[in-house]
DNA sequence: AGAATCGGGTAACAATTTCTTAATCCCCAT
DNA sequence: ATGGGGATTAAGAAATTGTTACCCGATTCT
């Protein structure tokens, strides 16, 4: 799967570097972001899975960021972390109340943040667990070993084809139009024409035969049930 | 490997019960205990190799057994996993602070249960012993002795050539990518390169010769199966 | 002390593979 | 037969790795 974006909206620099430091070590891509105003830009941009904020910053503090962005359509579902340095309950509470999903205090531990992190995103997408192994059909689909293995054929696919393929066959059945398929799988702020993904559904078919992923005239595609 | 021993701490005896049912079907050993108090008790004896531990007990609670557990040099090392039945946001963000890894809210299914012990297990799955020697294919690699034999030839590769290739052979076929290979084997706050990795992979390639370390491209490097 | 060596890290560019694009071909429904 | 997808290809672009050279600091040798 894509790696999971996170935005860190932070006026200290140093720590804005040395969260995105922390985060990219663990997997995640990172935005950032130094002012509200400026996260809000970016938030609408690029649809991060998870927003870290500082509450205390100048032009449009985190708790103001924060109600803008509950109130727009195409944000007010992404979750969002307080980040502060005052460890006070009042401004806790009210950062909740705001609509944070959760509020941690500055300074923090790398591990402490990032199991927080994990914990907020997991309440709001129960599918994000990623496996190992996923066996479908007659396919075993190895994540781990980023092998494709059939019977006692092996297949190894490149990076993309093997990253779509694992897409749809853990989504089994659902249809995907392009679009998705290239956020997901490519990324979020990338930018490829979407005709791009048939060329690679074309190659996994050649390798694995065409009977895996079906395509859906008009929409997108999906693996086959 | 080893049965993966796990402890589950729960005062409810059918759930403990049905717990143990389910995970001994999925081949790990348990061990049992009804509350806090016992829990540790059992952790010292038989180092579990994870902790299910319910927050709500009576004589002591699952957070104070795990702050204790935190506090214990022979134990703080072990993945603990929180069980709830509060789905109480405040409580969780307790929980991890005081050292939970992860948190699961009752009911839960027990696929979730299995999958969620299985992701935390791989987060603490590089921690896994070490073993003094390690026999794959042809060459026999000495971790006591930093040497590595095939036949009677031996090789003494410098610590970090060293340190790779063990950590690459101790888990066979599965693909790990720069970042982490520098987590695990530099150490975690170090900062070099990461392309660093790739020259000390071609170091020992020289050596031994390149049929043992392959590459995936854009993913990172794996020891042959 | 100075020189030589070794382990480890970085940088640069060559070699290779993968990805993307764009043009063309096909199929099928209207 | 026409138009709207999708499939297929080939070629150029981009990304990734291999490989070599070189730097630096710590040790060891003279």
């Amino acid at each position: 799967m894509a790696k999971q974006t996170i935005l860190v909206v932070d006026d200290e620099k140093d720590l804005l570097d040395l969260i995105e430091y922390n985060l990219k070590k663990e997997g995640f891509a990172v935005l950032k972001a130094e002012n509200g105003e400026e996260g809000i830009k970016i938030a609408k941009e690029h649809k991060p899975d998870l927003v870290l904020m500082d509450i205390m910053m100048p032009k449009m503090d985190g708790m103001e960021a924060v109600e803008t962005m509950r109130a727009d359509d195409d944000l007010k579902s992404i979750p969002i972390i307080f980040l502060t340095a005052r460890s006070d309950e009042k401004t806790e509470v009210e950062g909740l109340d705001k609509g944070g999903d959760d509020y941690i205090t500055k300074p923090i531990s790398t591990t402490k943040l990032i199991s927080r992190i994990k914990a907020v995103m997991r309440r709001f997408d129960e599918t994000t667990e990623d496996i190992d192994r996923l066996d479908v059909h007659d396919l075993s689909i190895d994540k781990d070993r980023y092998i494709v293995t059939r019977g006692d054929e092996e297949f190894h696919l490149p990076r993309k084809e093997f990253e779509l393929l694992y897409y749809l066959a853990s989504r089994k059945g659902k249809v995907r139009d392009r679009q998705t398929l290239l956020n997901k799988v490519w990324g979020d702020n990338i930018y490829v024409v979407d005709r791009t993904v048939d060329v690679h559904v074309r190659k996994i078919r050649e390798k694995l035969g065409d009977h895996y992923i079906e395509t859906v005239k008009g929409v997108g595609y999906r693996f086959k049930e």
